[in-house]
DNA sequence: GCAATATTTGAAATCGGTTGCAAATCCATA
DNA sequence: TATGGATTTGCAACCGATTTCAAATATTGC
């Protein structure tokens, strides 16, 4: 049971070496593929790793050539599926690479995620993707800037999101093609009260979305109401308050936009409560596309980012400029529509 | 934006050696707090640790004093909830003892599950914490149990689960006591006709539930019903499809207790559209305690881990066999019962 | 003020790999 | 068979820490 006492040692480069009459470096071109080895010799070198099943410690190696092959990625909560589902992204990507991933979680605490930038560097990665600015934690606090700052000059950082003043290469969602999917959609249905739920307005990345919808409407001769836009966490109860103000309104909406999938659950559950059917009273619609979108009933109309995808170029960036490559420091990638059962055409149903 | 050429050495413990002038011994001592450094070169050598940030290289501190303080956690997929809370709660519990946390998802394949025992061997974990036995996945087949045997030879494995033939340390959930829960809970509500739904007979921990059900129906006095067992996988779509299956039949189930959330959310959608009212109709309850729970109209009463202690558990588990401290090799935690909006007392309803 | 003891300190070895350089071995050609 | 160039190989230094051991310095008691 491997009490971590009796027979710990693990075979080394060294034992290797021995046994098979040759030099340690010697066995370190066979391991690395790195220079010639006389047949013979890289033979029985090949079987004696088989035979013990030997793996070159990946601290020495990491230590020795200065290349630890490992990436770091860091975002708010991996709990979160929108995250988990880019996490595996990328890992996977990497793993194609020969690369490894650690994973680190801020939990939201901006201090967290300070102290992780720290840990990261000191573990040696070569480049640190973080996933970001789609949360609560509304990470552009000084001391988080200073300190991105400070890793950005030793250490490539790669992210999904934006971080003010810190110059980073960018793998982003083209947000202005979501809102348009979602809100032409809409349109295209029928609906012009079109409500904005969850999300704040002070996150860039919301924000944004909230000027595009605007533009949309206004292009398409629709006005803009501002009593339409519930403010809110990135959460189920951001959707279920967000709903209970706005279907108190005289004008209430026909259709809404949740900020993620969490959300969206929340508006449908409050407007089933209230009495109302979704989606033929009212349609909901959210950004994500995570599985979410398949548990509640009706099924979720929501905008899907192509994690694999996302998470690849996430990956290969990392990689690439890690291996100093030349690298664009600015991509986008194009979000799609899945339609599911929440939004349907609008009908004269109850006000 | 650190193209990985130009300044990218890091500062290491000799470059504040020199500065403060003295040995690197004497800067390891006051890192490491090991020994007495006098007052005066200590404050010394901490401001300037403080004025660079330094955090000395990690793989090399890992290489020097074989203790790597890092664990490695295994697992099926981070994508499905419960296994994120629970990797959430170990890497917490670890991260409070000064441990970081290396995860690795075999994704169900059991030939990367294999691959990834070694990748943590090579990175020098000190103890390996794996949560399985959950998910399709029936990780048993042959070549798995010799490594894992091989691995468990050199470094100690905590296992949620049980691995066949393997010494390990087990930290395991009571699920007699979880399907007593469950069964009783229902009992108590006036149903008889209960079906389990989800999940295999031939996994381990699915088949002791099974028996478990069986003998607490029978110690009530309450027939057993072979039919009412809908065997499927552990998804959404086992719990729509034996919802198919269960409500064809002549004596339909009055409650149906799904192997976990996700199939749950499956039976309730079914049952939805086949016009049954969950509760009144039929109860439906299910285990793990996601936040899936939380999601689905009506909410689902469900067994929940308590993931903070199990994950605790787990990594101090972990945490002290690699500390040689002689530790329990089998801990039970017991389940509780979240009563949510999917269970009620049968009525005459329909049939 | 000096010996004896206690505390600080630094030199050097170590962890397990990789790699530059020079020596050794190989092969082909004259 | 000797000669030259190309391959193969091993030695030794290095990556960045920790730690043992002995030397240097400080403190104490007399």
């Amino acid at each position: 049971m491997a009490k971590n006492s009796d027979n710990d040692k693990s075979i080394t480069i060294y034992d290797i070496a021995k046994e098979a009459g040759v030099s340690p470096s010697t066995v370190s071109r066979v391991l690395t593929n790195s220079a010639n080895v006389r047949p013979e010799k890289r033979d029985r070198i090949k079987a004696l790793i088989e035979k013990y099943n030997f793996r070159p410690n990946a601290l020495a190696k990491g230590l020795s050539d200065t290349r630890s092959r490992v990436i770091g990625v860091l975002m708010a909560d991996i709990r979160n599926p929108f995250y988990a589902a880019l996490y595996v992204a990328c890992e996977n990507a990497a793993l194609a690479r020969g690369y490894r991933v650690i994973l680190c979680c801020s939990l939201g605490e901006t201090e967290r995620e300070i102290e992780q930038l720290d840990i990261l560097k000191q573990q040696s990665v070569e480049a640190i993707i973080q996933i970001g600015g789609r949360v609560d934690a509304v990470i552009t606090e000084p001391a988080y800037i200073a300190k991105a700052k400070q890793i950005a000059e030793k250490l490539p950082i790669i992210t999904s999101g934006k971080i003010d003043e810190v110059p980073c290469y960018r793998v982003v969602i083209d947000a202005n093609e979501a809102v348009r999917l979602l809100t032409e959609h809409l349109i295209e249905l029928g609906h012009e009260r079109i409500a904005l739920v969850g999300g704040r307005l002070d996150v860039i990345s919301t924000y944004e979305k909230y000027m595009t919808f605007c533009k949309i409407l206004k292009n398409h001769g629709i006005p803009i109401n501002k009593r339409y836009v519930y403010e809110g966490r990135y959460d189920y109860d951001a959707g279920y308050e967000g709903v209970k103000e706005l279907m108190a309104m005289r004008e209430k909406p026909t259709a809404i936009i949740a900020i993620n999938d969490f959300c969206a659950a929340g508006v449908i559950r409050r407007l089933i409560e209230e009495g109302y059917r979704v989606p033929e009273d009212v349609s909901v619609v959210s950004y994500d596309n995570t599985y979410i979108t398949n548990l509640t009933f009706p099924k979720i109309t929501s905008i899907d980012y192509d994690y694999d995808t996302l998470g690849k170029m996430l990956a290969d960036t990392a990689i690439d400029v890690a291996n100093g490559e030349s690298v664009p420091t600015f991509r986008r990638v194009m979000p799609s529509l899945v339609v599911r059962e929440s939004s349907a055409r609008r009908n004269g149903g109850k006000t």
